[in-house]
DNA sequence: CGCTGTATGTAGCGATCGTTACAGACGTGA
DNA sequence: TCACGTCTGTAACGATCGCTACATACAGCG
């Protein structure tokens, strides 16, 4: 009865229609969640800002709390899919310059789905926990990526230093990110990123240097 | 009639139940925003934790923003007086201690004022821009005070590296703390933050050997 | 054509929202 | 004692909340 099956055979006509309304319904819970988080988006406003009424919203979704975790669903199979490719080609020679862009992109190329990241880990009132398991393996898998770029960077550090070095990346590309939020004209964020690639980098090289 | 003032000569009996009374609203909508986030937190939370009724909310604090504001402001104020002397006796040699425990402490003392921020901030639907300059404000003194200790301990660098090393070691203690709010279990921050100390330390003598 | 399942539109459910009116309780100054 | 200002309790206001029942509208299939 509810809860539409992704079309097994052929996608006939009236099915894509619903398929494109889900799809708008998605796009306004996102786009509204992330401007006022879980809690100050109202079902009615989706309705509004996708065109639909509000049955269709529930003739898609099962309840609000299940848009959510649609919504952080799809965010998150885009930023997975909006990856570059794990870049084996890059060459060490090639400085910071992958870390750097690669920390720039996921702030500038999904700024969407990491503030809305952000809003619902710190909204912790009972979110639901698919969407904070989702959360963590996005993170967990950023912290991957991060780590391979440093480990290639610095030399081949050690490993833990690399993981660690990577958690701090991460941690700063959040911070920079929220600070830039705040108060945007206040914050290079490239320049600051730079800066943080120079001081690991002068980390690596002492601490390859106490060998 | 409305709004209390802060009681000009003689603080009655009446007027410090008053008092007291606003102070418990003040602490319960603290509470709870800082879990729900502002749009999450209904009045009538705020009154049953508080154990006041709703009209005495609305005797003390003109709306809902209002209340907002006054946490905010509340906050901002104790997070000013809980912070430590400027520190002038401390030691050059005292490596990065201080930096440690600057960082350390405003994550340890008032991580609730911390997420309040942070949230409020992330939650970008026309937030009373009052709140949002008493935010940015104590992040700009936070920031003077990371940049004395930055500059105390990397043996006085440029000024305008000193500022930006501020900016970074304060967005990576955001950053850390979502991070540690996230997958506590996963988040060293203690050890986060030498590492950091570390590489701004190498950072900052390579820069000095450059000389 | 009618039958079936997908998708949308209309109307409204009970609950809760922020907010207010108003009466009363209480300490205080005259 | 009595009027007054401060503060709290009761009860409700209209609006909106998340959600649902139900009647269509439309396409595909026999």
């Amino acid at each position: 009865m509810k809860r539409a099956a992704p079309a097994r055979r052929a996608p006939t006509r009236k099915q894509q229609q619903g398929l494109d309304s889900r799809r708008r319904i998605l796009d306004a819970a996102s786009s509204l969640m992330t401007e006022r988080g879980f809690a100050g988006t109202s079902i009615s406003e989706v309705s509004r800002l996708s065109g639909l009424p509000a049955s269709s919203i529930y003739w898609h979704f099962e309840s609000k709390e299940g848009l959510l975790g649609a919504v952080v669903e799809e965010g998150a199979q885009r930023w997975f899919e909006s990856l570059p490719a794990p870049a084996e080609s890059v060459r060490r020679g090639a400085r910071g310059a992958a870390l750097l862009r690669a920390a720039a992109a996921q702030l500038e190329k999904g700024p969407e789905f990491l503030r809305l990241m952000l809003l619902i880990a710190l909204e912790r009132k009972e979110i639901d926990p698919t969407s904070l398991a989702m959360i963590r393996r996005v993170r967990r898998l950023a912290l991957d990526r991060i780590e391979k770029i440093v480990a290639l960077e610095g030399g081949a550090p050690g490993a833990e230093l690399a993981r660690d070095l990577a958690s701090l990346v991460l941690a700063a590309a959040d911070g920079l990110f929220v600070a830039h939020h705040i108060d945007p004209r206040a914050t290079d964020l490239a320049a600051q990123f730079e800066l943080l690639r120079r001081a690991l980098a002068a980390l690596a090289r002492e601490s390859k240097e106490a060998d």
